[in-house]
DNA sequence: GTCATAGTTTTCGTATACGATTTCGTACTC
DNA sequence: GAGTACGAAATCGTATACGAAAACTATGAC
């Protein structure tokens, strides 16, 4: 996620590669993934035009297809905003996301290597780690690279694009870090092995899916648990 | 999905409402949707803005919009092609399907009153009276009237979005018909009327969405097993 | 002080125009 | 006859310009 932030930003920045609608979607995008645009966010399209030193065609060309994606709202003859998202929507995205992934792991599941689990579990250690030096950041991003080992060998393409989707759809709420809970910390660490364990031995898909969904569900419960939901819609 | 072509047809026919660009994506969208424009159909900016009488930028605009939403692929300096599906994509597209309409279900569940019940039953039977007197098309139809009653209550907005897409998608290949099976259509009626027990009896999420699930599998894998793979994509 | 209204400003919506890129057909060479 | 090079046509890509709609502001009446 970090990555195709990056990515965009450096594509963005030489401008030199793709058309510029292509350059203004990916400038815009990334920006809202990043959190420099947060939701609520007025994108006015001769302003972005300006910044990124084009017309406002392609950007609005850009705009609109940020909306098919859902991270932007687009009201005619008002304008587009980054697309809030209120404790709701939030549950929503997080429940679709679960059930996702957790397919997402079934599917790839039969797929996995030992090599692929022997990474999993070294991520899994430093996660360990970063529970005894207090390193939440570090802690979550592994997290999301631990999951995206399971997921990587997913045959199925429509179903990976959802995964990033959904993440998109919640990177503005800060993705990397909202998920850590310390007191859930531990047993996440300890279902993430279990989780490998099943792998291991070849579980059928639906054990694992259930596992996979389970185990995200559980971290989203202690989130939400742990804050308030009124104060989502701050982050 | 027939509903919403027509209207999206209705809509472009008197061009009233919306704006230009408005009209192109529904249009466009809904001759996707109807087959007019079938996968490979090459679609020129210039030819369909004549036709609806604009000019070429809401059109463009409309394009990239579907594209966002997979219906149609473009490619830089070259032009839009409605997308083709392969026999691969379709069992992707399926399975994905399968996945999400299994969790709708299961989260619809709760929320199902007797009446919906009664409804979905008085369907099911019209189902069964049309394998009677032979008529696959209305009996595609009411199959998919029968699960969008399951899915209606179904309080997650995101899922139920995921599933029109996903019909979308598969809409070129005349998904009104495309899932009649003459050997499966008995199973398919009795599978109904189980699920429908399940509902009534308050199953838990779980066996709900299996069920469901695995109702779907099995009417994709009978209608694989009929079609050879290969006539897929000719279709 | 509040509300309604008219005028101004902002911003969107799309047509048109022109440059850039690709594609396709034709002629020429080997 | 096959392959290549060149040129014309088709098509996309985007800047610019102008019209339309909404939002904002200031003014005046009550």
């Amino acid at each position: 996620m970090t990555d195709t932030a990056s990515t965009a930003a450096i594509l963005s920045g030489n401008g030199a590669s793709g058309s510029k609608s292509e350059q203004a979607y990916a400038t815009v995008k990334s920006r809202i993934v990043d959190g420099t645009y947060s939701p609520g966010y007025r994108l006015v399209l001769a302003k972005i035009a300006e910044d990124l030193g084009v017309s406002v065609v392609p950007v609005r060309e850009a705009i609109r297809r940020l909306e098919a994606e859902g991270l932007v709202t687009f009201e005619r003859n008002v304008g587009a905003t980054v697309s809030g998202i209120d404790p709701t929507e939030f549950l929503y995205t997080m429940q679709t996301l679960s059930i996702i992934e957790g397919a997402a792991t079934a599917l790839s599941a039969p797929l996995i290597g030992a090599a692929d689990v022997a990474r999993a579990r070294a991520v899994n250690a430093e996660m360990r780690e970063c529970l005894q030096h207090f390193d939440p950041v570090r802690f979550t991003a592994l997290n999301q690279d631990f999951h995206s080992i399971l997921f990587e060998h997913c045959p199925n393409p429509h179903i990976l694009d959802l995964v990033h989707r959904g993440w998109n759809r919640l990177a503005s709420l800060r993705s990397s870090t909202f998920r850590f809970v310390p007191g859930r910390a531990h047993e996440s660490v300890d279902e993430h092995e279990a989780l490998l364990q099943l792998i291991e031995a070849g579980a059928g898909a639906d054990t694992i899916e259930k596992a996979a969904r389970l185990h995200r569900s559980a971290t989203l419960d202690a989130y939400l648990a742990q804050s308030n939901a009124g104060s989502l819609s701050a982050h």
